[in-house]
DNA sequence: GGATACATGTAAGATGTTACATGATTGT
DNA sequence: ACAATCATGTAACATCTTACATGTATCC
């Protein structure tokens, strides 16, 4: 599977308008959410090997300063949503947990809601999942563990507990607004 | 500063005692917690460069196998502790909240409780302080988010803000677990 | 004696970090 | 003119991934 996180954070940028490598480092470096390098030498490499797979193209310089503007193509566009429609793997939950966050938040206007539930519910699903072995292997394991240790892995335990309970608020929310413009009854919704 | 992250484990397990690099690959792969790449392509190198700055040394080959177990010398033991002690910075909460925790398992046995808990409370004050500032971004540029954008934001303070419960509910664990070979009566604690 | 698990390693390639280099434009 | 900021890049180095290579002990 071709293509770095990073890579796909550039083209998801790049989905939303045209920007300049500068442009796309700023973003990176002001962005609270995930702390992508945005170091002139992880973005420029980066951006050189989207453009020589053809998934970006340098347009002319806009403004007056010497700055080229990268714009998405049509095949750049296909990847990116490729990307997003990535199935939710297990090594995705389980190394990767930030990369799906990521994918979730790039899907609003570029794929449809469908998908995007679809998506939620894996993502629940798989975190569950993980979450019952990690119970499991603390039923087995916690008396071998130091305090410390146990009080590590409950942080562990809590956190994908609270990834699934998001998950299904985020599904509640989608709905939420979704129904509002097509009904305003029936179906009482939690908080 | 010397040294990475999976360094600094393969130090922490040899600080338990010896083991060889397939020990030591085996217990990265079957531990539930973190991830790390446990590869041979990782080990045996991270291994090598330990050995190189004599932070571990080679014992005698032993049981059977061909098999090589290292342990760690003084001054290996000196790096590691040194690392535990590192203080908690800004760039650890934001974009390495998870070497934290690691940390965190590893002092169990090799620092005095005292300097646990000041770590836990620079941890919790370290995500306190960038709680604090997700919470003030959000109410800037809520409005300029999407909806899915927002609630992937909200996923990262809700994050925050549980890592923030666990650590002060770590300190009284910590703290009950201490009284109770001192003193029985008095006080009493949450759950 | 052959399959399997044990045990250690190397080579090629991708990527990221840090530090440096270069030049244009803007403000004063 | 000069400093600061804008803007793009490169070079050296460290590290990790993947895939391959190699040999040993144990079990049947």
């Amino acid at each position: 599977m071709e293509g770095s996180t990073v890579e796909f954070v550039l083209l998801g940028l790049l989905h939303q308008g045209p920007r300049s490598g500068y442009d796309l480092r700023r973003i990176l470096a002001s962005s609270p959410l995930r702390h992508f390098s945005s170091s002139p030498g992880a973005i420029y490499p980066a951006l050189g090997r989207l453009a020589g797979r053809k998934w970006v193209a340098v347009g002319p310089p806009g403004g007056s300063r010497r700055r080229q503007e990268f714009r998405l193509t049509a095949r750049g566009r296909q990847s990116f949503l490729e990307w997003l429609r990535r199935p939710v793997t297990r090594d995705d939950v389980v190394i990767r947990p930030g990369d799906l966050l990521l994918r979730c938040a790039f899907m609003d206007g570029a794929l449809p809601s469908a998908a995007i539930r679809r998506f939620l519910n894996n993502y629940a699903a798989g975190h569950g999942a993980y979450l019952e072995d990690l119970r499991r292997y603390e039923a087995e394991h916690a008396d071998k563990m130091s305090t410390l240790g146990r009080l590590v892995f409950q942080h562990g335990v809590a956190s994908y507990a609270g990834s699934v309970q998001w998950a299904k608020r985020a599904l509640e929310v989608l709905d939420g607004s979704s129904e509002t413009t097509e009904q305003r009854s029936g179906k009482r919704r939690g908080r």
